[in-house]
DNA sequence: TCTGGGGTCCTAGGACCC
DNA sequence: TCTGGGGTCCTAGGACCC
């Protein structure tokens, strides 16, 4: 604990939804939804309008969708929240060479370790000048949180939103916490807030009264001497930069329950090569293999295999997942399928023993083979040259009107509104799911793009050649000629009406799973068998967890 | 029309070793 | 031959966070 604020939290405000605000004019003052758009998708980030109505991120969208069903519901576009997290993070390593961020929209800053004045002022004044780079630089807001420790400033930056700062005054945080709930201090969720009330136990203070032993005993060792310590305003946490990934996973959530076995075996071969084309981007390799399945009924179990070296082959990963499958029983329907490595490490199993020529010769022929497999597999698994989904949000490039992003789509049509971050509201066209002239396009910078912006490929082009009679282009003002009476009188059906483009780049369901999925090549791997025999094998098909749609 | 996807950390039991 | 004790690895599950 300090003995002044030097610890920054930043978290920006509403982040994906503001984000879709800059990107997109139309939607300015509007409630907007950013999340899984199919029927079992959840919402990630609501704006402040649409909160007004009771949307909170981690509902489920089709209760979000009764609650404000005049929101913009919108897929996430991740690539453009990189690109404005790339710049905010560059702002807070202006500050200090100790950041650590916590996910795309927040972080926490050492000023101590940058060298800045190690009171109030000092830091306040970083905080600000920090909150108007970011707006400058972004377009968007962040809430800025000071305090001697992590968890401190951490609430801080959480009562300071939206667009806002505040100081926690070391000296100052057993007072300031003590009437609050114990869902504000960190690692208390739903379960142990539900534990501690039993105990008669709500709020900060009443848990620092309970003492650390009687926590200990309800909550287990870690626990309860951390909260403990968290409730007495005790934070002894640095702040680290980056720490490196300690799992990579991938999963899927089927719109309709997986009950084909093959098919729910070619979905997990899927599964475990994009897992691996994460893994090899990372530049890592893992040696446990995890496979994760969840029931019709949301019961959840995994599976897991460590080789007896690290590997990022994958093959090697396909197979060690198909024979964790193996060991569960699918038959009442799957609804989600996941597979991921652990164990990671620096170094592939080539790396250490494939000096032999001769050797890695034999590996990529077997990787040809397998690659080959895999496309026949997908072939055979109907899954043809990828059907183009249009789903709400994503950036599109007409070749006439220009830039734009989709607003909604069914029936065989889309609807396209033709705006870009820098122009006013566009309008609206639709056209044939199809049609030629429409593209996927990339995001465009929410700031600094522009008619002058010199973008390429826009859809934009600033001077002549814009055929279109009444482009939304630069210079034009235009609010929307297409929407009398500013404020959308019949606010556009966003997002689909039509079931099947909804979904968040799951396969379409009703699937005739046809897949004679090719079995996969021999392995040829010897490295990385299993190193031991999962010992609850013997309990597991049939017995207990087969028949066991029990609870709930 | 209930409940995403990507992570982290902790606990607990059994195997195995010294 | 009434049975220790610690350490590490592996597996499975659960809570929590954004």
């Amino acid at each position: 604990m300090r003995r002044a604020p030097t610890i920054l939290h930043l978290d920006m405000d509403a982040f994906f939804a503001a984000a879709e605000q800059a990107a997109k004019p139309s939607l300015r003052g509007k409630p907007v939804v950013v999340g899984g758009i199919g029927p079992r998708g959840v919402v990630s980030t609501a704006s402040y309008e649409a909160r007004v109505f009771g949307v909170r991120s981690a509902m489920p969208t089709a209760q979000a969708r009764r609650r404000c069903p005049n929101a913009a519901y919108l897929t996430p576009r991740f690539t453009l929240y990189r690109q404005v997290s790339d710049q905010v993070m560059e702002l807070l390593h202006e500050l200090s060479p100790l950041v650590e961020p916590l996910s795309l929209d927040e972080a926490f800053v050492d000023l101590e370790a940058g060298g800045v004045e190690p009171d109030t002022a000092a830091v306040r004044a970083v905080g600000e000048r920090l909150r108007r780079d970011i707006a400058r630089k972004t377009g968007l807001t962040g809430s800025v949180g000071l305090a001697g420790a992590k968890m401190l400033a951490k609430i801080a930056s959480e009562q300071a939103k939206p667009d806002g700062l505040v100081v926690i005054e070391p000296g100052t945080e057993r007072e300031l916490l003590g009437p609050m709930t114990v869902r504000t201090l960190p690692g208390v969720g739903p379960a142990t807030a539900e534990t501690l009330r039993r105990a008669g136990i709500h709020t900060v203070a009443e848990t620092a009264e309970a003492g650390e032993a009687e926590l200990v005993r309800l909550l287990g060792r870690a626990h309860g001497a951390g909260l403990y310590a968290m409730a007495l305003g005790r934070d002894e946490r640095p702040v680290v930069a980056e720490r490196d990934a300690k799992s990579i996973s991938v999963e899927d959530t089927f719109e309709v329950d997986l009950t084909d076995r093959t098919r729910v075996r070619a979905e997990v071969t899927r599964l475990a090569d994009r897992c691996v084309q994460r893994l090899r981007a990372a530049g890592r390799s893992g040696r446990t293999v995890v496979i994760k399945v969840r029931n019709y009924d949301f019961s959840t179990l995994t599976r897991s295999e460590t080789l007896r070296g690290p590997t990022d082959d994958p093959g090697v990963v396909r197979e060690a997942a198909a024979r964790l499958l193996d060991l569960v029983d699918t038959t009442g329907g799957v609804r989600l399928l996941g597979v991921g490595v652990t164990g990671l490490a620096d170094f592939t199993q080539e790396d250490l023993f494939a000096q032999l020529a001769t050797e890695k010769a034999a590996e990529e022929e077997a990787e040809r083979e397998r690659r080959a497999a895999d496309e026949a597999a997908r072939m055979a698994a109907d899954e043809p040259e990828r059907p183009r989904r249009w789903l709400p949000g994503l950036d599109v490039v007409h070749d006439e009107h220009g830039a734009g992003w989709v607003q909604g789509s069914g029936v065989g049509r889309v609807t396209v509104r033709f705006e870009q971050p820098w122009s006013g509201p566009g309008r609206v066209r639709t056209f044939p799911v199809d049609d030629p002239a429409l593209r996927p396009g990339e995001p465009l910078p929410l700031v600094g793009g522009g008619p002058e912006g010199d973008r390429k490929d826009t859809g934009a082009p600033p001077g002549p050649g814009t055929p279109d009679p009444a482009p939304p282009g630069p210079g034009t003002p235009d609010p929307a000629p297409s929407v009398p009476g500013t404020p959308d009188p019949a606010p556009p059906v966003l997002g689909s009406p039509d079931p099947d483009l909804s979904g968040t780049g799951t396969p379409a369901p009703g699937l005739p799973g046809a897949g004679t999925s090719a079995p996969a090549p021999q392995s040829s791997a010897p490295a990385t068998l299993p190193n031991s025999v999962s010992a609850g094998a013997a309990s597991e098909p049939g017995t207990g967890s087969g028949a066991g749609m029990s609870r709930r």
